[in-house]
RNA sequence: AGGGGCGUAGCUCAGUGGUAGAGCAGCGGCCUUUUAAGCCGAAGGUCGUGGGUUCGAUCCCCACCGCCCCUACCA
């Protein structure tokens, strides 16, 4: 093995020989602890010095050295472990020569234990007066930076154990979401839903519309899809019966990264029998708000420059969104029954590319650059949606869904529930009674990021036939490519009236985390991987 | 995929068309209540990689690699 810095490196091999020679072993099996630093520290807060030399209460502590101050005769450290510092005192007098020698062979990073009992130094930090040390693991590499940490972005991705260690912040996150985790598994318990694990390898990719990752198994010589969507899997189990069920667990689609996207996500997913959308958006005002407050301390959430407060939903259809958000650059906004026609949807873009193009020249650039920004990247929206739908014949339904995403979907910060989605871009879902045009479905958006994604279930066999058909023909590769005929099959059965849903458990632990990429919620964030210099040689071989 | 930015010691960062600097970490020495400990000394680099311009490139130009941000695809 050999790593950078590799005099460092060599160094503390050469110590831990040392330390073998002092009669330690290399590599301990075990230590028996009595407290972890941040339980002493916290147990022993207000106890002040006299009272703890007083009763000379021995304990037992294991942690990372993470600062180090030698001075002569006495030294002292810190031990890191559970996430916080307690301060050792060592002198040579108490652990003797060859404690002392110990002492001197260690390094930032190593794993030590000792036995000692608490007082308090001048300056009144709680700190072990160290009787014995024990020498617990080695650390052959340095740690980053005491003061500033790991600044560079890509190695707290690449190597976030390093991370981990110097960041408080960040290791504070990856605990926080386990608690909304553990949260959103409570509140589903708690109401009579069963968790389950469906199948993550699928011979076909259904449940969304999203390309595939692509697998093999080889006895079996069959191509596997990773999933996309648990959705057909778990609304297979309320057809057996399981009236309310749900399923944590990862999904992965072979789109762009971003950072709001990761090839590989975690979803919450859930399905309740004999309920319905509006049910859902009940439930759901009432799961985000206890999440928020159980999790932050209150509803009100603070993410970036604004604070989002999750006691309070505004409910918006889809049109109305797009009403409601349509900048007057884009000229009048779309009549009622101008979301009934593609011709009259084309009509009213096409008017409005004329008026945001004269927009655009009304202003002078340097008056309002971001309004200028703004007009110019509607246009090019709105010109793209218009090629969708007058080249590639794209529905109606699905160029209301693009207009709504190009002038509402940012703006809506505060938590929103959008509903009343096109049929067109809603395969899986129920159509609203009074207007086949629509489905029952909604999507909760917060800081202007799709959280989750919900709606009445479509359980009429025959017109999930022709929905699937109708998007298979469609084709691309999001498209599935063949008709799940067991998914039929299973609504031929009789699937109750049911309500499900989608909360991605990434981006909602941004919101409760202030982080603004998903990288930074996602312990390992898919990074394209480091090339070794000899392969990093070959490649630019090759090209010359 | 397109646009912008970044890449210098293990880490955090300065810097210059004329052979590269600090702090922390590491090494040697002094120091028995320090705490971003201190003081003295020495060491550490193919300035992301490869080309080009130049008498001379870490710096200017081109290509490539990696990361970040924005846009596009998507959740």
């Amino acid at each position: 093995m050999e790593f950078e810095p590799r005099d460092q490196f060599e160094q503390r091999q050469r110590k831990l020989e040392q330390i073998q020679a002092l009669g330690h072993e290399a590599f301990p099996r075990e230590f028996r602890w009595t407290e972890s630093p941040a339980e002493l520290l916290k147990d022993y807060a207000a106890v002040q010095g006299p009272e703890l030399e007083a009763s000379r209460k021995e304990v037992r502590v294991a942690g990372r050295i993470v600062s180090y101050r030698l001075m002569g005769k006495a030294g002292f450290a810190h031990l890191q472990g559970a996430g916080k510092r307690i301060q050792i005192y060592v002198k040579k007098d108490v652990v003797g020569e060859k404690g002392f020698q110990l002492f001197h062979l260690l390094d930032l990073g190593d794993h030590i234990g000792v036995r000692g009992h608490l007082f308090r130094t001048r300056t009144g930090e709680l700190t072990i007066w160290v009787d014995e040390l024990f020498f617990l693991s080695k650390a052959l590499l340095p740690l980053p930076e005491k003061w500033h940490g790991l600044a560079d972005i890509e190695l707290r991705y690449r190597q976030r154990y390093l991370d981990l260690i110097v960041s408080e912040k960040s290791r504070a996150v990856y605990q926080t979401r386990a608690r909304i985790v553990r949260e959103l598994r409570q509140f589903f318990d708690g109401r009579g839903y069963i968790e389950v694990e469906t199948p993550m390898m699928h011979p076909i990719a259904g449940g969304a519309t999203a390309r595939p990752f692509v697998t093999h198994h080889n006895t079996l010589d069959i191509d596997l899809y990773l999933r996309i969507a648990p959705e057909l899997y778990l609304k297979r189990l309320t057809v057996g019966g399981f009236d309310r069920v749900y399923e944590i667990n990862r999904n992965f689609r072979n789109e762009g990264i971003s950072t709001q996207h990761n090839p590989e996500f975690t979803m919450l997913e859930f399905y309740e029998a004999y309920s319905n959308y509006r049910d859902l958006m009940e439930l759901n005002e009432q799961l985000f708000a206890q999440v928020a407050k159980s999790i932050t301390g209150s509803t009100k959430v603070k993410f970036g420059e604004h604070e989002l407060d999750f006691g309070k939903f505004t409910r918006l259809t889809m049109r109305e969104a797009i009403v409601k958000y349509w900048p007057e650059e884009a000229g009048p906004t779309p009549h009622l029954d101008e979301f009934e026609s593609a011709a009259a949807l084309r009509a009213r873009l096409h008017e409005s590319v004329d008026d945001l193009a004269q927009a655009h020249h009304e202003h002078e650039p340097w008056q309002n650059q971001a309004k200028q920004q703004m007009v110019r990247v509607l246009k090019a929206s709105f010109l793209a949606i218009l090629r969708g739908s007058e080249e590639k014949g794209e529905p109606v339904g699905k160029t209301i869904g693009d207009i709504f995403e190009a002038v509402a979907e940012d703006k809506l910060i505060q938590p929103t529930i959008l509903y009343d989605f096109p049929t067109d871009i809603s395969p899986l879902s129920k159509q609203k009674p009074e207007d086949p045009a629509l489905t029952e479905r909604f999507e909760i958006i917060a800081a202007g990021m799709e959280i989750a994604n919900g709606f009445s279930e479509l359980n009429d066999p025959a017109e999930q036939e022709r929905r699937f058909a109708a998007q298979i023909a469609r084709g691309g590769d999001e498209a599935p490519k063949q008709l799940d005929v067991d998914y039929l099959r299973a609504l031929c059965h009789g699937m109750p009236p049911t309500a499900g849903e989608g909360i991605g458990i990434d981006r909602l632990t941004m919101l409760l985390t202030d982080s603004h990429s998903i990288r930074d919620v996602i312990l390992f964030p898919l990074l394209r991987p480091e090339a070794k210099p000899e392969d990093q040689a070959a490649a630019e071989g090759e090209k010359a």
